[in-house]
DNA sequence: CTAGTTTGCTCTATCGATTGACCAAGTTGC
DNA sequence: GCAACTTGGTCAATCGATAGAGCAAACTAG
């Protein structure tokens, strides 16, 4: 060796790939090219293994930040969110983190109740070129457009997770129809002819597709549509108990009601308690999102399951494999399904069919 | 200007810094310093408000990659839990993002649940160095020792959330002693003697710390702590489900029950149904951390808050403000509040004071 | 035996922001 | 009137990985 100025060693905690390629005997290219199977590469076994070795040995990893900044293709995706506590979403955050992890991309959530709006956390991820690419699963509908052409105009790739904009089409969707059908079927015929529904809110555009796909289900069955028989809630505990409120106020009161969210529906199934309503004595709940504790709520909810942790999974799968300039127009594979607990009945509640349906409490996990 | 080579103009999407000085006829150094308010820069009002104009103008935002590449400092902090479906969590997840919004860092938030272990996921996190600081509210006693250890030879800042690990000292803790006596206070206010605890597995530090808060809040009640009352559960509703049923194999059953998880405390109270155990007339259930959702259950559940969200954000706060390698042993400000809703009661079940509990159901919303 | 191809690597410029050294012009002190 | 500061900047090196051009040696075809 030749002289070498000595120097305070710093106990470098940094692996970089320079080190690796040195005691590889390598150059750095080489290393680079092996742990991402650059197919333009080729090297013979035995030097690969050697360099792997070596990586292994060291702990090498690529430093993200520099990767990242040489090639603006690395794996990075966004997911835009209300909120982290509502468990429909939480389902659909799971569902896309194991997908990133399958397909070796990282996840970076971020969730407008801290404070900012939907926008700007859009704004915020892919200016800064923290991502390369995002889900949205948040926003109404005048920001989803919105953040659509912002996206568009960037050249960033995106996807819309349940949601519709009025430009470039790349959406994947929930299968809300089904899951309105078969609740509102369902409830047909347990004989229900008074069926009310609570939804999102129409500045949503989620909310508005679901009040159509309620009017479409009631006719199919030979039902007459009431608008007064459609409330709008927002996805929250308070907004199912307030829209249960305005149903009470109601003249000609419904016997049924399909809500098309957890929380909300659990939030009226409380309003319903208080007030005194007995479900489903006096009135049948049909509620969207087959999440775990359906089971554990009294009564036990009925469910339409719509497949939340696969559409986080699905759609960060399309995102990833699609080219950006696709257009995307999906629905999850999986099809929504209804389980039937406690919380449906026929009107008037006759208690053996009440008990029977009971026997079906088990009727889904997920 | 001068002879320019005609060049096929690509839509550049993206503003770069050099971009900006040159528009502001400056040179790019000190965009960069004055964005960041670098003391050691000297600048006239003049020309700093001419860059902050051009900055405005093209909208203009450092690239995080290259900013992260240079400069070892960057704000960009990780937290790691086992579950977002876990609404303890989302609280603390929450509650961070808050913060790191007014610290002006970026949160990255992964769970073990998505199939890696937790500690795979803080080497990932780390070693690619996508965050340097990192919040941890994951894993189990032996995974926490091995990631302190990691983190400390890595000379990364992180800080451990309600858990303690068995080498250098820095933890924000909830306060689960007075929590936990809380609860037995007003158990035993009520007239319960035999009181039982579904608490997390003894295999993770916070399990045993509740553990022992409950013997010591027994003997101060003068009451004698008995092995069999304390039944372990994961944080699940099937761990509470199970727990719960474990309890009933009991000859001698208690009266009252300490859930020290909120959804496993709603697992337990579905069993409890399930198996015809009326709550509260036959059993009292007091459970941890005051989620909303306590409010809308059947019966409504008497909790005792813990501050999850303000976890999260003082966590997130001291990671940012406090030097790397200084020792916090802190406690989350705001203490445990009761919250008496209508899942206690004395034992044997007095309707009229049951009724005076159902009085107080509102009494704390979060 | 020589041109052409394949194999297995090396070398260099580059991504965008930051850092510290450096410097010209103007001011102040004495 | 000159050295010493101050003010307001400029310049070049650097962070670590990567893409693509280049190139020597070995091998093949005719």
């Amino acid at each position: 060796m030749a002289k070498r100025k000595v120097t305070l060693e710093i106990a470098s905690t940094r692996v970089t790939g320079a080190q690796v390629a040195r005691e590889a005997n390598v150059d750095p290219a080489i290393v680079s090219k092996i742990l991402r199977d650059d197919p333009s590469l080729r090297v013979s076994r035995e030097t690969r293994s050697r360099v792997m070795a070596v990586v292994e040995r060291l702990g090498y990893r690529p430093n993200y930040a520099a990767q990242r900044l040489r090639s603006s293709r690395i794996g990075a995706v966004g997911l835009v969110i209300p909120d982290f506590r509502n468990p429909a979403f939480a389902e659909i955050v799971h569902g896309a983190e194991k997908a990133s992890h399958e397909h070796r991309v990282s996840l970076f959530v971020s969730s407008a109740a801290a404070s900012k709006s939907t926008i700007d956390l859009v704004i915020d991820l892919v200016a800064s070129d923290r991502v390369d690419a995002l889900l949205v699963a948040g926003g109404n509908t005048q920001e989803t457009d919105r953040i659509n052409e912002y996206l568009v105009e960037r050249g960033v790739s995106f996807l819309f997770l349940n949601r519709q904009t009025s430009g470039t089409r790349r959406s994947l969707f929930l299968d809300d129809e089904r899951a309105i059908g078969l609740a509102v079927q369902h409830l047909v015929s347990l004989g229900h002819r008074k069926i009310a529904a609570i939804g999102g809110l129409s500045s949503m555009e989620t909310g508005r597709r679901r009040q159509r796909a309620f009017a479409q289900a009631l006719q199919k069955a030979d039902l007459q549509p009431r608008p007064d028989y459609v409330v709008e809630a927002d996805y929250s505990l308070a907004g199912g108990q307030s829209a249960f409120a305005q149903i009470m106020e109601l003249g000609d009161q419904p016997t049924a009601l399909v809500v098309s969210e957890f929380v909300t529906g659990v939030g009226a199934l409380g309003a319903a308690r208080s007030a005194g309503v007995s479900v489903p004595r006096d009135m049948s709940m049909a509620v969207f999102n087959n999440l775990d504790m359906a089971n554990f709520l009294t009564p036990t909810l009925t469910t339409v399951g719509l497949q939340l942790s696969a559409m986080g999974a699905e759609g960060l799968a399309l995102l990833v494999d699609r080219p950006p300039d696709e257009e995307i127009n999906a629905t999850v594979s999986k099809p929504a399904e209804l389980f039937v607990r406690e919380s449906t009945a026929p009107p008037g509640g006759s208690p053996a069919i009440a008990a029977a349906s009971l026997a079906l409490q088990n009727g889904g996990s997920e």
